[in-house]
DNA sequence: AAAAAAGTACGCGAATCGAGAACGATATAT
DNA sequence: ATATATCGTTCTCGATTCGCGTACTTTTTT
């Protein structure tokens, strides 16, 4: 939490009082959540994963993925996220094709590197 | 909330007391967070999406899938989301590949209905 | 019908959150 | 060197509310 939230704010070159100030609480307050001093609301939490544009998952370090990356094939049984090309969603058939069609290719590349490493 | 937490909960056939036993916690607490009654501390937020094996934000209702189609043309220029199969990362190529193969098929399609129609 | 289990709601003590203030450190200006 | 301002840290205090126990209603089982 406290190193993510560092990382996170310092990536974007601000101090803890704009930080603050951006999330309407108190400097002394978002300075405890980075220095693990206090903990956040769910509400506080959830608004600062906006301002960084993240998730909560890794701001409490419970992923390595800023961005959480979306399993495709998890999407077929639930449907978390919908997906669109062109501004049309995508259908369940296109995405099967399309995990096939990665699939397949990656075998291929594996096959080309002589070596069954994971890439 | 209450409604990932009721819904994540029957679908696995467990009550109130069954669920609160394994998050060691006293059946009233973790009713009032389905009821909504009660707020679960950040730790206990982190137990419950262990045991529902799912994430944070899907708890607190973060993602939700009705809303937020994901454009994937848009992905390629600013990475707001990160794409997987079989918990590989889907590469720029891969996913240029994957929009190709849409658009092609997308194209097929509508000339074998012999209309020009979206869908 | 009685008993057991499931689900709901509330009061209370304890934990802790959020704001403000005080502190030292660093940088800039006079 | 002194003053001023900004930055980050840590503390106290009042207020919020969390988590548990408990009691209650509803549903299920025997």
């Amino acid at each position: 939490m406290r190193e993510r939230l560092s990382e996170l704010r310092k990536k974007r070159g601000w101090s803890l009082q704009e930080t603050a100030d951006q999330l309407d609480i108190a400097k002394s307050t978002y300075a405890g959540y980075e220095s693990g001093y206090r903990e956040p609301s769910i509400r506080s939490l959830s608004q600062i994963a906006d301002l960084f544009d993240t998730t909560l998952d890794y701001l409490l370090g419970r992923t390595d993925n800023s961005l959480d990356a979306i399993e495709l094939t998890g999407l077929l049984k639930s449907p978390r996220h919908r997906l669109s090309i062109d501004g049309k969603l995508l259908s369940p058939d296109e995405l099967v094709d399309f995990i096939s069609f990665v699939r397949v290719k990656r075998m291929v590349k594996t096959e080309e590197m002589g070596e069954d490493q994971e890439g």
